[in-house]
RNA sequence: GCCGGGAUAGCUCAGACGGCAGAGCACCAAGUUCGGAACUUGGCGUCGGAGGUUCGAUCCCUCCUCCCGGAACCA
């Protein structure tokens, strides 16, 4: 895509009413525009880097067997009143239609899920299967913060399986926590598991995906040497104590941010929708439900925390907006702009995803905005790269620069 | 909802004793520039809202709205 044509600019200056730094640097940039306290819309950067998140998660979920649908994010009021969640759930948003109509906006989606899988699962032999989708949440927070790392609308992934035993639900459970670390890492993030308390919907424990970070919510207590991780809230070990897992190390607080969940939701929900299914020696039994949620939007916010350096946005490739920032530097010389143009155009017929910075304005302003926007690979062509017959080529994240020819700039872009 | 802070140009901010409201950036036009947000010249406010005090309020008082931080909460 050409710069000129992208119809958002960058900021010098984040606006006073943000002080977290992922508002700060996604508005500067151009990737989200905030609506209200808590609510933003997402502009053509921001989309982008979501819709790359959002596939991974995508990819890693149909991997284990995951169907993907999109619920309804308006719902019938009497769902929630039949598993009580239209009282006890605090952050429910409840409107009114005209005709004073009640509805409730979707904050998770147990209330939607279990009908539909009612509706389909009769008989053991319909059993497991898992159910998500992607997409926007509704919660009244009482005080949104953190830009979009707490919102009151916001992206998530969510998905519900259902089981005959506890031990099939165990097995299911252990594999999504292991889809759920891959896509942190394919994020680009290093993401512990903890124990943490189930809320208010479950006394089991459930299990947490925390993201070391300032700009997170909650306090951990974890291992160096092993995986021993746990939120200070159920934490039977306090930091500076020796490791109980591996025994070998003294434990360590830190703050972290909350990316994905996992609960054993055990009968709830279906008993509340008088959800049965036949056994083999045809008994009506009750199906064991999980339910599992990444927040994407939060998940966006967490890596320009973690990965952003005092210049601006570091994108880990996976998720950046494009994967190359090619930067004409021409000094109004149209030769050298015709030499830019003609490199974009081979780069779009090899399908190489780029950013074509072709604005009329000072090389200065443009690095800077290079280095805000946070694409992994910026490319430079300009006067003094043509003499050597080549484009400079620089890593965003290490600050490093090389040299590679024209003819062989693709080959270099495609390993 | 609670505690604290805040709201002045599109953005970041200054401002005064209560007396004609400012700068930089951005935007438009022209020119000079052209590898780190450059420069010159010319073109844009309901001082968040409503009351009150006052000859006069952006400034003082009251109420409200919105925003930020914190606490609490956190499917």
């Amino acid at each position: 895509m050409r710069q000129s044509h992208l119809f958002t600019k960058t900021r010098k200056s984040a606006p006073k009413d943000e002080v977290a730094k992922n508002a700060q640097l996604l508005i500067r940039g151009g990737f989200i525009h905030k609506e209200m306290a808590g609510v933003y819309s997402y502009l053509p950067l921001g989309v982008r880097v979501l819709s790359k998140i959002e596939n991974i998660i995508r990819e890693e979920m149909n991997a284990i067997g995951g169907q993907e649908v999109r619920m309804a994010t308006l719902h019938p009021s009497e769902n929630w009143k039949k598993t009580g969640g239209w009282d006890n759930v605090d952050v429910l948003f409840k409107i009114q239609s005209r005709t004073e109509k009640e509805y409730a906006l979707g904050q998770s989606e147990e209330e939607i899920v279990t009908p539909i899988a009612q509706e389909y699962a009769a008989s053991y032999k319909d059993l497991p299967f898992a159910i998500y989708q992607i997409g926007q949440k509704y919660r009244d927070e009482l005080r949104a913060k953190s830009g979009i790392m707490r919102g009151r609308e916001f992206g998530m992934k969510d998905m519900y399986s259902f089981h005959e035993s506890q031990a099939d639900f165990d097995r299911f459970y252990e594999t999504v926590k292991q889809a759920y670390f891959r896509v942190y890492q394919r994020c680009g993030l290093d993401a512990k598991v903890t124990e943490a308390s189930g809320g208010s919907f479950s006394e089991k424990l459930s299990y947490e995906f925390m993201v070391l970070t300032d700009a997170g919510e909650d306090d951990i207590v974890y291992c160096d040497c092993c995986t021993h991780c746990a939120n200070v809230e159920v934490s039977k070990v306090a930091e500076g104590e020796t490791c109980p897992k591996c025994g070998k190390s003294t434990l360590k607080k830190a703050r972290a941010a909350e990316v994905g969940n996992v609960f054993d939701l055990g009968t709830k929900y279906p008993k509340s929708f008088g959800f049965t299914y036949k056994d083999k020696d045809g008994n009506d039994q009750t199906p064991i439900m999980g339910c599992y949620g990444i927040g994407t939007t939060r998940l966006m916010g967490t890596a320009v925390e973690v990965l952003a350096d005092e210049k601006g946005i570091v994108w880990p490739e996976t998720i950046a907006p494009f994967d190359v920032h090619l930067v004409a530097i021409t000094g109004g010389n149209a030769e050298l702009q015709a030499e830019a143009d003609k490199l974009y155009e081979q780069f779009k017929e090899n399908d190489i995803d780029v950013l074509y910075d072709d604005r009329d304005i000072r090389a200065g302003e443009k690095f800077a905005d290079a280095e805000l926007i946070g694409i992994p690979t910026r490319l430079v062509i300009s006067e003094k790269t043509m003499q050597e017959g080549g484009v400079e080529v620089a890593e965003r994240k290490s600050g490093s620069t090389t040299f590679v020819s024209e003819s062989g700039i693709i080959e270099h872009l495609q390993k």
